[in-house]
DNA sequence: ATAGCATCTGTAGTAGCTACAGATGCAAGG
DNA sequence: CCTTGCATCTGTAGCTACTACAGATGCTAT
């Protein structure tokens, strides 16, 4: 992991380990914008300090937290931008909260079905089957 | 909704309309193989029968049951085949009961990190926010 | 015959990466 | 100082599962 106090710039393999995002990854994220363009070395490395780790640490924790990559864009335009309230993010959290509730209600219907469907089935040696019956239905 | 008292025999807009699957997306099936290249009009068009409105419905319902074409494509092959026992196929089922699950258990997590993080916001109009600072963490 | 919707092929775009190829950078050991 | 060898570079293509065109035909009803 980064050791910030022995240094305060590090190259990117180093950034990937600690923050478990890819290297190619942190590539795109630059290339699509919501990262910043890092400093270089000499021979044209990337360099990243203890502020563009912290942001990519925001953007790896919102992807675990359902958001995608343009919510997230938002997300860090309102923080850049200094203007934004406490009250704004919270309307956008809960708002995931909404969709997150959604899909989980989805999902427990397919498993709902999936269960209902297994249930019928004899498990048999035989071709016939209730599972593909149920899906073939016209 | 089709008539199959009627006809058997069906242009692709009607077989669209009936199972709810674009006709990008059934051409695409067709494209990738899924889905069996349909006898023609001699003009050209597509001309789907009974047992091929069938299959689509089969894809259709396997991806609302969370189904990747990749899963469909060998559940369908196993079909193809023939030589399928029921027990396969619930295998099958129970496999992506467990995903399904994994998938709920996973969104649930999120659900209680934003809760979480929303509660402990006091929703001032100042810009510190903890749920920018639980995101930014290092 | 013609109007006008349906369908055709083929290509490119979407999200969010991932996986190369082929060329350099850079740090440590001899 | 030089070499070895891993790290990093750019750029492009691939992945999933579609979706959205453009421009050309097919088909049907009047």
């Amino acid at each position: 992991m980064l050791d910030f106090t022995k240094s305060r710039e590090f190259p990117i393999g180093a950034v990937s380990e600690h923050t478990e995002v890819h290297i190619e990854t942190i590539r795109y994220y630059e290339k699509i914008g919501i990262m910043p363009k890092p400093e270089r070395t000499r021979g044209g490395n990337r360099v990243y300090d203890v502020e563009q780790v912290r942001r990519l640490n925001f953007i790896k924790r919102s992807r675990e937290m359902g958001f995608s990559l343009n919510e997230i864009r938002e997300l860090l335009e309102l923080v850049d931008g200094g203007d934004f309230t406490c009250g704004e993010v919270h309307a956008i959290a809960l708002r995931q909260i909404g969709n997150v509730r959604a899909k989980v209600k989805n999902l427990r219907r397919m498993e709902r079905v999936l269960k209902e469907m297994a249930a019928e089935c004899d498990r048999g040696i035989v071709p016939e089957c209730p599972i593909v019956d149920a899906l073939s239905v016209i």
